[in-house]
DNA sequence: CAAGTTATCAATAGAATGCTTGAATAGCAA
DNA sequence: TTGCTATTCAAGCATTCTATTGATAACTTG
């Protein structure tokens, strides 16, 4: 019994497949474009793709000549977004690993707050990951610049109004850097906490309990 | 950094870990209960305990000539069940393992309804677990009758009322167990959905609701 | 201190994983 | 059909995991 549900975790227990999966949690993507996203030879992309997929955590669709894996639910989400949450918390060495990686830890803004000044229109909201994921999908309201022309399209964005930057979720460095950039020429900045996976399941649960109501 | 995450994972990879996380979950224990319980050699045992205490998920303290473990904090229960729910669903292998397991889906009860009936006083809710687990904690107003003294002890049970029977979690077989032998003994009967933990869990966040409330 | 218990360590053998390389397959386009 | 591309398969080697065994360390009790 337990045998089959270590299956699932084992999806869980390599940096590879950790990499592949906080990548599709952005959206659908071919195997050669997790394959160059994340460096690796297609052959072992594809080789963890259907360890993922035979642990239940992703789907795919052939198209063409190509295959597009997806994350298999919106609990997969949950779940990778419960499990670097606990992981943050819990083991120091990630704190330390965090900390290297991601360098000085940046001021956040919740997701609540994000969404009430969204409505009242007095915050600049940036998204700096990579133009296609943005174009999978973005914070409705969102800026795309992506994080290596932020230098160069600092003047897009208006002065006065606060900036608030995401990217993919908790451990992307992406968010860190633009703030620390924008704080560094003189722009009151901000980072979203989590990412746009986390803020589209949230929105998912608002959107039902309305529904609900 | 994800490796540093794939540690973590790790510690869900195993089933002989799962088996400790799941009984831990129920309350602290000694490496040598552990062993006893899941079957294993103490040495072995110690080593996976030690695998989950590098991975941040168990505690442990020394009293006196022996080691007592326990799960790190209420957010490795929540994330175990989250596992357990989103492995149920998903692996079609855990579903056959489960029906090979735990035999004939029987009727379940939500924790909501539970606590209503409970209030109201109409119902009967047994603890099938072991003694020990019982003891380290259990639903309040429940009433222990280990799985093996069941039909010794059925007259204990008044009849009338409906019986709810509850174990360690979804994957237990105790419960599901219980409910067909009280059925096959012409009783009303029902499974609480999920365990003790998944209570406890719940009951936390609803107190501390009723505080912040 | 000596005896006894509980937990951990150390060493080992066998199994499972991870990554690489090169070949095979499925679909598309001419 | 013949090429071409994206993906998967298969084999092989190095690495890591797992469970077992027997020894060692930590602690209690007499």
């Amino acid at each position: 019994m337990f045998e089959a549900i270590a299956r699932m975790g084992k999806a869980f227990a390599s940096p590879r497949r950790l990499a592949l999966i906080d990548l599709l949690a952005q959206g659908p993507r071919t195997v050669e474009a997790l394959a160059d996203a994340t460096g690796q030879s297609s052959a072992n992309t594809s080789q963890h793709l259907q360890a993922l997929y035979a642990a239940g955590v992703v789907e795919r669709r052939r198209e063409g000549t190509r295959v597009r894996y997806a994350l298999a639910g919106d609990d997969v989400i949950e779940l990778w977004s419960a499990v670097q949450a606990i992981a943050a918390g819990r083991i120091a060495e990630v704190e330390r690993a965090a900390r290297d990686y991601l360098g000085e830890p940046v001021e956040t803004i919740a997701r609540e707050e994000l969404a009430a000044r969204l409505r009242t229109g007095d915050v600049v909201l940036v998204d700096v990951r990579p133009d296609v994921e943005f174009e999978a999908g973005h914070i409705e309201g969102a800026v795309s610049i992506p994080i290596g022309q932020l230098a160069e399209r600092l003047a897009e964005l208006p002065e006065g109004a606060e900036i608030v930057a995401y990217c993919r979720g908790r451990f992307c460095a992406y968010a860190h850097e633009a703030v620390r950039r924008l704080r560094a020429a003189g722009r009151p900045a901000r980072r979203l906490e989590g990412g746009w996976p986390e803020w589209k399941l949230a929105q998912g649960e608002t959107t039902t309990e309305r529904r609900a109501a």
